[in-house]
Parts: structure tokens; C-alpha cells; sequence
DNA sequence: CGTAGTTGCGTAACGGTATAACGTGTGGCA
DNA sequence: TGCCACACGTTATACCGTTACGCAACTACG
């Protein structure tokens, strides 16, 4: 396990997290693409992983943090494309439905659009979810 | 036109509907507001219904028709409020996290937002899940 | 020191969401 | 007549997520 990884550490910054935590984003690193919970859980047993709950807590954390991104139309998490960017409220993804695969963007238009149209109708934005279904570039080809 | 879907016999229209999927548009309509697949169930007891099938079954189809929305990041489907509509590959949702109330909207400056970026990226898109969560005009003055 | 508060962890049990697999009946049509 | 497509009903099961409980470790503070 790396160093840094601890409980007893003090340091602010992303690097801060607990084992399950590592684990957890370690399995999303992997598999570059999305994951479900459960999947999560399984490719986690040999590292004594035995409950959802093991995994829903890391999730929710690296969530927070930002690390992850949930997309709901899938029921599946995904390692963030670009960490440490901030807005992270404001995440578009094209999911090809074909292939799986997974393009996470941020376009300041639309973020715009978005937020104009909140503050139009008197809305306090606090997160969105955006998530275009669809064939990619690839796949499309064929 | 090939098929009439209603088995009591008449064959035009989008209300041609069958008893299932009249009973849950029904419920959904009584509701003014998102309802999950189980609170309809439980809701159409009366009517005979006794499985989550009978409401997914008709749900498919409503949604396949446009006459409802499915509401990803809560698990729930709502009645469209200007069905007719073309434009239900694109339509966004604000959803209230204080009082639950569900605010349907098509922006055309949005989809045209949209529809440039898959476009920009070879993406050939196919349906969209836009839902915006916060606290509506209404929750916010309290 | 002791105690309380906080955070992460492990386990069991459960509840909410959705589908698979099977069989029935009906109407349209070659 | 046989075939196909469609809606329906039922059972069982899979998948997603949370509640509730208790334990251990660190922190803060008197």
C-alpha cells in the first residue's frame, strides 16, 4: 500500500485517504470506465473487502472530494477525468452505449446556459447531473 | 400505421392506450409530481395490479410514447407537462430538493448547446438526461 | 489521567429498484 | 390452419443502496 494512505496523517490534500478509500479509487484507476458498487465490491474481496457498505463509504468520500463522479443513468461510479479542476457541479458525460465508453466534459457554455436559466426561474442551483446517451465517434464508424 | 395496441378495438391516436398503461398514466396525473414505480404499485392495488412488471411494462411504453419522463437521479417517473412536444430527446428538469416539486423545461439555447458539443465530438446522440437539483423560488424565501 | 466527541471500520439485516423466465390469451394474416 | 406479434399475469431472482449496531483509533480538553 503507498505511503501516504493513513489515518493518523494530517495532510490536507487529496493524497489523504484511508486504505478502503485507495482501494476503492485504485479499482476505478483500473478500469478506466465506469463501475458499479458492486462490481467495486467483488474485484475487492481478495483485499478483504466483504460489504456494500465498504464500498458505498469510500464512494461517497471520494465523491465529495471529488475524485469520482456517480452517473445515475447507470447506477455506476467513474474516476475523474480531470481532478482537481473545481467545478465539479457542473460535469457533462457522453456515455456511448455501444462500446461503454465514457467522456467526461465541461464547456463554460453550457455551464452558463445552465446557470442562467436557475437563476431565471429563481432556482439555487446545488448540483447537476448532465448525461448524453448515445453511439461515439468509434463506435459510429462501424 | 401497422398495429392497434388496445385490444378492446379502436386504433388511432396517442390515446390509444391499454388498460395497464391508462391506470398508471392515471396515477402519475393524480400526482402532479414524480412518483417511483412502487408507490404506483402500491397505488393500482385496487386495480388488480400485484407486480412491479405490470408498471414497468406500462411505464416502458409511456416513456416510449412521451407521455412521461424518467427522473434518473431519483428513481422516479413524473407525467410530461406539454406532451404533444417534440423535443423529449432534450428536455431538462429542476428538481426542488425542499419540497419535491419537479419543474420541466426545454431551452432551445440548451439543446442547440448540446447538440453542438456531441457534434463537435462524432457523438451521435440519442437521448439526454439533464436534471438540475437545488431549492426552487418558492423554498427559497422561507 | 479520564472522558467525551469524532471518524473510520466491520457485519448483519433489510428495503427499494428492476429484470428474467415462464406461460396465457388475443388478434392479424399468409 | 398455423404462425407471429403483442399485451398480460405470476414467480422468482438479481441488482442497488441503507439502517442499525458495535468496535477501535485518534483528538480535544479539563
Amino acid at each position: 500500500m503507498t505511503a501516504t494512505n493513513d489515518q493518523h496523517g494530517h495532510a490536507h490534500g487529496p493524497a489523504d485517504l484511508t486504505r478502503n478509500q485507495t482501494l476503492v479509487m485504485g479499482a476505478l484507476d483500473r478500469a478506466g470506465g465506469p463501475l458499479s458498487a458492486y462490481t467495486i465490491l467483488d474485484q475487492l474481496r481478495d483485499d478483504g473487502f466483504r460489504a456494500p457498505l465498504q464500498v458505498y463509504r469510500a464512494l461517497d468520500k471520494l465523491v465529495d472530494i471529488g475524485l469520482v463522479h456517480r452517473l445515475e443513468s447507470l447506477n455506476a461510479f467513474v474516476a475523474c477525468r480531470h481532478p482537481g479542476c473545481e467545478s465539479h457541479e457542473m460535469t457533462a458525460f457522453m456515455i456511448c452505449e455501444t462500446c461503454g465508453q465514457v467522456n467526461e466534459i465541461t464547456d463554460a457554455g453550457l455551464t452558463e446556459r445552465i446557470t442562467g436559466l436557475a437563476r431565471h426561474s429563481g432556482f439555487r442551483l446545488s448540483r447537476s447531473t448532465i448525461e448524453l446517451r448515445g453511439t461515439c465517434a468509434v463506435c459510429g464508424k462501424a
